[in-house]
DNA sequence: ATAGGGTTAG
């Protein structure tokens, strides 16, 4: 490529040669000085181009455009677009990238829309420009862009690419999932790209049948060695539970970055394999890679989830004091996690009081959950205050507090909280649960009686609960809010998502492991329950909460009750 | 000819 440094060099090298520069050769050179850290000798170009004319030409313009938008001078920009007696996509597309680069994300759609007033319209390239102002964005915008990509009149592979994109990071995997789908019925074929968008929406929705098929599509074209894809399959695997997969693919890897070890670490971390997650990060650092912010919370949050206090405790000093890494709240949020899981809820408390910067909702919420387990009505009080200002929408946490009482016995406070919800008509979030089936997720909700099988799921599940009755099984009624009868909270406890994907799956396969993902975290009631139902029905289940992986096998789970 | 698409934590 042409670069700009040696700009100098080559204008000679023409003069002398008896070339003259000409409107073909004018878009490289400004691409070359868009692209070098020495814009400069851009705008002595538009001064050039200027005096013979040629900045009138279409490809003259729009390189200066990018140039002037590249360099953060929008209204110069602007001004070019403003002035070019004729425009094309690429003059909009490349004005809207200028907006999006410098953060400006309502002026890069002012001029989406100004473009469509003026009939020009959008392609790929404005989706793909639009793209980095698409990150966790409202859902006006998101459809916006979505009538973008439906409007388009010929859909090519960087506009499916783009949508996919856009729904995974606005945390809307079933839409990823769906696009990709669909995209295989037009006959469209994917590329290492659209493999990487789509598969951590796979490792979201716990889709691992499609994520295993997107597997063999990608080693069928050979679209690996492929860094980005090679994490995203680790990803995948990780998160769907299967971490033989993961470790074979990262094994086989001919180069890794810093993301390929922390996906595997906290893929370690997330199944309870605490240990692994410590010899792999050093495994990480002998092999000359060194860890990044990210991946100290993937080492430190994977401590926690195994009682690995001293370790954890190590891993923060270690990352200050030898890699310099200034701690975020993600990492304070990993260490009181640490300290709170384990026990030392005083301590964890004292922590967060000691923070340099305010404690956020996650903070609060990690010592309020340690608080019930640990029964500490104390602290709990002071986070439950906390919390319920941040955040006095979230239902979770008053069913917390509750949960905190109800331990303690203080059935008035139990009451008022109670009342406190109904008075500002919060409803407890819905448990949600997605198995898996014949490439298709099926959702559960709580107390869902939608599915078509509804009625063969609660039958099931009552002989089911018979049997486990006749094991010992009593149900766990502190898990639930107490808002009912001590009967009808039998039945309530019953009805939890995951138990009715857990006896889906047990009426429509015969395979193990059965793989399940919630929404939210797994009560106490439902663990129990779990191990023995994987008892009872011999089946291998593994359940992926929004902390962690429990694998229940034989009537135990693999977090050794310790989560 | 000129613009523009991907991975890692909690």
């Amino acid at each position: 490529m042409l670069r700009a440094e040696n700009l100098d060099w080559h204008a000679r090298d023409m003069v002398d040669g008896g070339f003259s520069p000409d409107n073909y050769t004018y878009p490289c050179v400004l691409k070359a000085c868009s692209c070098s850290d020495n814009p400069r000798i851009g705008f002595q170009l538009h001064g050039v181009v200027f005096k013979v004319g040629f900045d009138l030409n279409l490809f003259v313009g729009n390189g200066l455009i990018a140039l002037y938008g590249k360099c953060g001078c929008l209204l110069e920009a602007r001004r070019v677009l403003g002035e070019m007696p004729s425009r094309d996509v690429v003059s909009w597309n490349s004005m809207v990238a200028g907006y999006v680069q410098n953060k400006r994300f309502d002026d890069a759609l002012q001029i989406c829309r100004e473009m469509e007033s003026l009939r020009h319209k959008p392609d790929a390239g404005t989706m793909a420009s639009l793209l980095p102002a698409l990150t966790d964005t409202s859902s006006e915008i998101i459809s916006y862009v979505k009538q973008m990509f439906v409007n388009l009149e010929k859909k090519n592979l960087v506009s499916w690419n783009v949508m996919i994109t856009a729904y995974m990071k606005n945390s809307m995997p079933e839409k990823a999932v769906d696009l990709y789908l669909q995209m295989e019925k037009c006959e469209v074929e994917p590329d290492a790209i659209t493999c990487a968008s789509v598969l951590p929406a796979c490792g979201d929705l716990s889709a691992l049948l499609l994520g295993r098929r997107i597997h063999e599509y990608v080693e069928r074209k050979n679209l690996c060695p492929n860094l980005l894809l090679e994490n995203s399959l680790i990803d995948m695997y990780a998160r769907c539970g299967c971490l033989e997969d993961a470790r074979r693919v990262f094994d086989r890897m001919k180069f890794r970055d810093v993301a390929s070890w922390t996906s595997l670490i906290s893929a370690y971390g997330m199944t309870g394999k605490g240990y692994n997650a410590v010899a792999l990060f050093t495994e990480m650092l002998n092999s000359g890679q060194s860890p990044d912010s990210i991946a100290f919370v993937a080492i430190i949050s994977a401590c926690s989830h195994s009682g690995l206090y001293n370790e954890g405790k190590l891993y923060f000093k270690q990352m200050t004091d030898d890699y310099g890494i200034t701690p975020r709240i993600e990492h304070f949020s990993c260490l009181v996690d640490l300290l709170g899981r384990s026990g030392r809820v005083d301590e964890a408390y004292n922590f967060i009081k000691q923070m340099p910067m305010e404690p956020n909702e996650r903070i609060w919420g990690t010592l309020l959950s340690s608080c019930r387990v640990y029964s500490n009505m104390d602290i709990g009080l002071v986070a439950a205050d906390k919390l319920l200002q941040l955040d006095p929408e979230e239902s979770g946490y008053y069913v917390l507090l509750s949960n905190i009482y109800a331990k303690a016995g203080r059935w008035t406070e139990v009451t008022a909280t109670r009342s406190l919800m109904k008075r500002r008509k919060i409803r407890k979030r819905p448990g949600i649960s997605n198995v898996e089936l014949n490439n298709q997720v099926h959702t559960f909700l709580a107390g869902d009686t939608s599915h078509p099988q509804s009625k063969e799921i609660y039958e099931e599940l009552s002989v089911l609960v018979g049997k486990m009755k006749e094991l010992g099984y009593v149900p766990e009624t502190d898990s639930a809010l107490h808002d009912v009868e001590e009967e009808d909270k039998e039945c309530h406890l019953a009805v939890h998502s995951e138990k009715l994907a857990i006896v889906f799956a047990i009426l429509n396969t015969r395979e193990s492991p059965i793989r399940i993902t919630k929404n939210l975290r797994v009560c106490g009631d439902c663990h129990i329950a779990v191990k023995l139902i994987s008892k009872i029905v011999q089946r291998e289940i593994v359940v992926r909460d929004t902390n962690r992986f429990h694998h229940f096998k034989d009537g135990t789970c693999s977090c050794c009750d310790y989560w």
